[in-house]
This record gives structure tokens, C-alpha cells and sequence, in this order.
DNA sequence: GCAAAAGTGTTAGAAGTACACCCATGA
DNA sequence: TCATGGGTGTACTTCTAACACTTTTGC
């Protein structure tokens, strides 16, 4: 570690993406904790900061550091600092020599992030050993820490978030996509079904869905228009501003 | 200071209460700050965390200290985490001073916390010297650390999750209110007009709010029926929204 | 031609919006 | 009796919800 950390605070990600069925989850494999259980060891991608960093640059770089990716919407969504976050013992341990602290750690305060990915983006070269795969949030392991509470939290706060501004759903889907999908992932988000026939309805009406003339190919049934997402001029998609 | 503190943690709190006319904000004298300048030192109440308390019970014991109220609903909102929160030296002396450390704090990460009350609530007898007034958003003074930058995200939070839950906004107000008294908290709230004669008719769908029999007194002019609010069985009273 | 998924209209009810006048009270 | 703020009806528009059949394509 060439920086200073601070050994008390740290960030976590959850980066959310979309399998045309399910909600995925990045997992990272806790490398270096020693492998007394091959089967487990997993955690949400995070690092405690760096002292000369921000919260929310210290998300970045571990995204970054992860995935290669960069100028993604990481939301801030909560901190978790429960007494008890560290109350597994191989826990603690595992933090202490990834960080090569010589001093025993016995609390630390998360700040969790999460942003919305295309599942299929490229993941570059991948650095500090980490193995990340996505994995339906329903087939979850039981992660480090109180991760899978973030994770649980995280998926409601981003079904809040896109209840006031659906435009962040489109950072799921690629850049061209057909009007299922789109469905299907309002569905799977916000926990709800929808009409087939109102839900074209309803994307008629939305500036930011644009109709292309392009359509599905080589598929063995009637091909789907392909639509595409263009954020609008002022960002406020969301209901009721107006500063007070 | 009898516990030990975690030195990079801290807990603030936004607390909201309602003048009749503008969102109010709870601040406190930096007591204890030398003094240097009489007319400044305010902050939001807050405290660092104690090593055997949760966030939300560090901010639950804040708002205790400083009001005597309990079990009031406290919401995290955002951490806070800037490198240049403690830019000002003096707000880095006083936060040494006040809680006895013996080694320089160069960062501190908050966790803010918002809440609304009423206003006319009776504060009890204030612990540790807390020096605290009601002060109108608009006319907030320069306050410590990034403490104005606080409050406005804070109203801002509150905006937005009042917009999802109305009933929120009910804390704003005494047990007894008139529709008028509603309409204000809603139209200051969330920064909007409301048609009266519609608003009579949209509380009279809202089943947690009760007509009262009992009106007014000693007004000159027509008086004005209470209400009362109930709150609903199942917390639901979110929309169930599908405004794509 | 058939399996498989895409796409399309209409209607009834609910909810929201706009608008202007009468009512009760104390001074 | 008047000034003050409380309270109401109605018409119109928009949104939502429910519903079943035809179209296109590859095999």
C-alpha cells in the first residue's frame, strides 16, 4: 500500500447490472485472506480511503481499479457502521494484511455506493489480484462483513431512485435496445408488472426514448425495433422541483 | 469525555421544524470554542461516535443531549467525507479541545442525519453547555466545517423522500393542524403551489387524516376546522409508482 | 404452416387541474 | 358592516387499467 489509509473508514460498491433476467451483483473474491475455505471468501468490491481522497473518489478508484471503467454514476446511497460489522474474526484478519495495517482494526465505517452497469462492458486487465465475477442477486453467497445487507439495501434504494428519475434504468441496457428489455428491467427493478400494450404506450411519450429504424436480426420470430436513450437537455426528469 | 471516541467518524443532525412560514433549522453555539469572534461559531449539533454505538444510535443520543426527545424519527441521509472539511484551523481546535484528544485530527468523515420536529416542542435542560436556537433557513449564518452544504442537501433529502411518503411531513406539525397549516408545510416543503379547493379534496381521500369536530378560536374571521393525523397500518402509504 | 414473440385500439373509471364565489367571525 | 381568511362545485383534461387479436420471422 503506497498510500496513507485511514484504518476507520471505507467504501463499498455495489455495481448492479442486468442478465435480461435478474439483477447481477460484482463480487470480488477476498485474494490474499488465505483460503482456509475455498468455497467462500467473497465480498463487495471496496478500500478503506486513502487520507488525501473524497468519498466519492475513493469509489471511483475502486471501480476503476475493478473494471477499468471510469465517469460511471456512482450514487451514494448509505453508511453502515454497525458495532458488529467486523464480528467475524477471518474478517478483520483478512483487512489487516490486504492493507498491511500493523494494528488491530475494530471498527471500520462503510460508505456504500452503487452505480448501474451494462453486464456485457468489458472488464480491463483487472489489478490487485481481484477476481470479480457477476452473480444473481438471488444466488448470492454469504458475503464478508454485512455485505449482504448493502447489497439488499442498495437494490432498494435504486428502486426508490428510479420511482422519481427512471432515466437511470438505461445505464442497464446497451446502447441499442428492443422495448422488452427495457420492460423487463423496469419490471425486475421496480418490482412490479406491466401492460404489454400501455408500456409501448407509455415509451411513445417519452422524449428520452428515441425509435430507430433498426431492427433485430436472425432472430426465429417477428424481429423488434430497436430503440435508444438520449438524456434530456435539463436533467430533470424528476417531478416537483422548484428550490424553496 | 468518559468513552472513547473514534477520532475520523462523526455523526451530525439536521433537525427541520416548521415557523409557519419557512423550514427551521436546529443550530448550536461551538461552546467551548474560545470565542474569538462572538458572533459566529454556530454548527449543527453533532458529535464524534462513540466506540460502542451504532450511527443511528450516536445520532439518537445527539438529538437526546440536546433536546431531551427520544424516539424521534432520525434518517441518514449522506456521509460526508470532503479532504477539506476541517479547511478552517479553528474548527480543528475546537473539535481537540471539546473532546480532550491529545493528537491532531487532520479528517473527519460525518454521517448527517436528518429529522423534523415541531418546533414548539419544549426542549429540555440542554447537557454540555449547548447553546441552541431555532434559526430560519434563509437566514442561517456561516456555520462550521461544511455544515451549510449539510442543510441544503438535507432539505433537499427531505423533499425528495417526502415526495414518496407524505406522511413524513406530519412530524412539521402539532397533533391538532389546520388544512391551511397542511397546505403551507407542502407547498414550503416540496417548493410548489397548491389550488386550495384541491387540496381539500385531496386530504379528504387521505385516510390517515382525520376531521376533527373541534375548530378554531379567537380568530376574526371564519374558523378553522383541526385535523389530525393517524398514522396507517401498513407504512404504505407510498405511491405505488409507475411514473416512467 | 407453425411456433414464438412483437406489436397494436378502445373504453371506462380515477385522478388531477383550473377556476370564482359564498361563509363565518371579531373588531 | 367590513375586513379577513375558511371553505366549497363543476367542467375539463390526463392518466391508468383492463382487455384479445394480428403480424412477422426462422425453421
Amino acid at each position: 500500500m503506497d498510500l496513507a489509509v485511514n484504518p476507520y473508514v471505507s467504501v463499498d460498491c455495489v455495481l448492479l447490472g442486468f442478465d435480461g433476467e435478474q439483477l447481477n451483483v460484482l463480487i470480488v473474491r477476498q485474494s490474499g485472506a488465505g483460503g482456509e475455505d475455498s468455497t467462500g471468501n467473497y465480498k463487495l468490491p471496496g478500500s478503506l480511503i486513502y487520507m488525501n481522497e473524497n468519498l466519492d473518489e475513493a469509489a471511483q478508484r475502486v471501480l476503476k481499479q475493478l473494471t477499468g471503467l471510469v465517469q460511471v454514476n456512482m450514487m451514494q446511497f448509505k453508511a453502515f457502521g454497525g458495532i458488529d460489522r467486523l464480528q467475524n474474526p477471518s474478517d478483520s484478519v483478512w483487512l489487516e494484511r490486504f492493507h498491511h495495517l500493523d494494528h488491530h482494526i475494530e471498527r471500520i465505517v462503510t460508505i456504500a455506493y452503487t452505480s448501474l452497469l451494462r453486464i456485457d462492458r468489458k472488464m480491463e486487465k483487472l489489478e490487485g489480484g481481484y477476481e470479480a465475477q457477476w452473480t444473481p442477486i438471488g444466488d448470492l453467497p454469504k458475503l464478508a462483513f454485512d455485505h449482504n445487507d448493502i447489497v439488499h439495501e442498495a437494490v432498494e434504494s435504486v428502486r426508490q431512485k428510479s420511482t422519481l428519475d427512471p432515466t437511470l434504468l438505461f445505464d442497464l441496457l446497451p446502447r441499442k435496445f428492443t422495448a422488452a428489455q427495457l420492460r423487463v428491467v423496469m419490471e425486475t427493478v421496480q418490482g412490479i408488472a406491466l401492460d404489454v400494450k400501455n408500456f409501448h404506450k407509455k415509451i411513445a411519450t417519452m422524449p428520452y426514448v428515441i425509435p430507430l429504424e433498426e431492427k433485430e436480426d436472425g432472430v426465429n420470430h417477428r424481429a423488434a425495433r430497436y430503440y435508444q436513450f438520449r438524456r434530456p437537455r435539463n436533467k430533470k426528469c424528476v417531478k416537483n422541483n422548484q428550490n424553496i
